[in-house]
DNA sequence: TTCAATTATGAATGTAAATTCATTAATTGA
DNA sequence: TCAATTAATGAATTTACATTCATAATTGAA
C-alpha cells in the first residue's frame, strides 16, 4: 500500500532520524515478508484454516522462522489487522483535513474508505466474510483493538460535527448514529465482496448510495 | 421458545396425525437436549472453541452419544442455525401478516425481529460476535442457508411492498436498499449486545430508532 | 424373568497443526 | 581466514480435539 506498510510503523515514523543498522533494517523487511505472505494466505483461507506453514512456505521460510519474528499465530494475525486500521486511519485523517465542511469530510471519509477496502479486499475478506466477531477466535479482542476503537471515534467526531453545522439530526446521540453509517457501509462492502460482477462496478462507486442513505434514509420524500 | 423449537419441526409440523412411537418421541427429545446444550455452548465459547465434550457435559451425555444423534460437530451446528432461522421467519411470517400497509409491516417486522434476538441472544451473541462468516469456517455456506436466504428474501418483499405504496424511494433495488435495512438491524443489536448497560434498557425499545433512521436516514430535515 | 435390540459410555485412535529445538548455514568483525 | 554471533531450518514434540468403537447399561417384548 504505502511505504509505512512495507517497513514497521513505528520504527520509521516514529524515528526516522535514528537510521537502523543493516541488520534492524533487514530484521523488518524479514519481518514484512512474513506479514505480506500471513495477509495472503490469512485472506485466501481465513485464520482457522490458514497454517503457520502456509505462511512460511508462500514467504518462502522454515516453518519455525515465522517463531523468530513473531510470538505466536495470534500476533501475527492481530498485527496484520493493526497495520492495515492504522494506513487506512491516517489515510483518512489526511484526506478528510482538506475539507473544511462536514458534508464534504463525510463524502471523503466514505469514498476513501471503500477505495481502501477495494485496494485491501483480500484483506477484508477475512473481516467481513469470517470474523470481525469471536471470542473464542480471540476475535472479540478485535473491537478492543485500539485501532478499531480509533477508526470508531473517527467516525463519531464526523458525525458530531455534522451535528454542529446542523447537517445530522441531534435527536440521536453522535456515537449512535455514527454506529449506523458503520454497518450501511459495512453492508455495501459485504454486498459487493460476495457478487461475481465485481470486475464491472468499481465499489467507490457506491459512495453516492451510501452517503444518500445515510443522510436520507430510504423514504420516498 | 415455541413448542417446535422443543421437537423436531418436520415431525410436528409436517404429520401432526402420525403420532410417533414413544420411542421415536424420545429420541427426538434426546435430541433436542442435545441441541439446547449446544446453543448454549457454542454462544458461549463460539464455534471452534466449543468442543464436542462441552457440549455432551452440558447436555449430560458422554461424548460418543452426540454423535449417535448428529453426523459431526458441522451438522449439529447447522442444525442449530435452521433451527433458529426458522422459528424467526415463522414468528415473522405470522406477525406481519395482521398489518395491511407497509409501513406498520414493517414496524411490526422491526419489532418482533429486535425481540426474537433479544429472547435468543445467547444464540446471536455467536452470529453477531463471531461468525456469519468465514470460508474456512465453513460458514461462507451460512449465506447459503435456505433459511437465511429467506429471512433475506422477506425484507426484499417488505421493501417491494414498501416501494408500491410509495412509502419507500425507488431510485434504488428493493434489494438494495434490504441490504441497507438488515445491516442497520444488525449494529443495533451489535451494540447492544456489547453493553453491559443492558439491564437497562430493552432491546426492543430500539425499534422506533432503527425504522426512523431507515426511513429518513441522519440528515437534519 | 430373560434376552435381543437399542442406547449410552468414555477410553482409545487418528489427525492436524502449533510450537520447540537441536542442527546447520550464513554473516560478521578481527 | 577464522571463530563467534546470528539466523534459518524442518523434523520431532506437544497439544487439542474430533471421531470411533468395543463394552456396558437399559429397555421392552415374550
Amino acid at each position: 500500500m504505502n511505504v509505512n506498510s512495507l517497513i514497521e510503523d513505528k520504527f520509521i515514523t516514529e524515528k526516522p532520524e535514528l537510521s537502523l543498522s543493516r541488520r534492524e533494517r533487514d530484521k523488518l523487511l524479514r519481518r514484512a515478508d512474513i506479514l505480506r505472505a500471513a495477509e495472503h494466505v490469512f485472506a485466501l483461507k481465513g485464520y482457522y484454516e490458514a497454517t503457520i506453514q502456509d505462511i512460511a512456505r508462500e514467504a518462502q521460510y522454515a516453518t519455525g522462522t515465522v517463531y523468530l519474528y513473531f510470538k505466536d499465530k495470534e500476533s501475527l494475525y492481530f498485527s496484520l489487522v493493526e497495520r492495515k486500521y492504522s494506513d487506512l486511519l491516517a489515510i483518512l485523517k489526511e484526506r478528510t483535513s482538506v475539507a473544511r465542511a462536514a458534508r464534504e469530510k463525510l463524502e471523503i471519509f466514505i469514498h476513501e474508505n471503500l477505495g481502501f477496502f477495494e485496494r485491501n479486499q483480500d484483506f477484508f475478506r477475512i473481516f467481513v466474510s469470517e470474523g470481525n466477531k469471536s471470542q473464542a477466535l480471540k476475535v472479540g479482542r478485535f473491537h478492543k483493538l485500539s485501532v478499531i476503537k480509533q477508526h470508531r471515534e473517527f467516525v463519531t467526531e464526523l458525525v458530531k460535527l455534522g451535528q454542529e453545522e446542523r447537517l445530522i439530526r441531534s435527536d440521536f446521540s453522535a456515537k449512535q448514529i455514527g454506529d449506523v453509517l458503520i454497518p450501511i457501509f459495512m453492508s455495501v462492502v459485504f454486498n459487493w465482496l460476495k457478487e461475481e460482477s465485481k470486475g464491472a462496478k468499481s465499489l467507490s462507486r457506491m459512495s453516492g448510495f451510501i452517503l444518500d442513505m445515510f443522510l436520507n434514509g430510504a423514504g420516498k420524500k
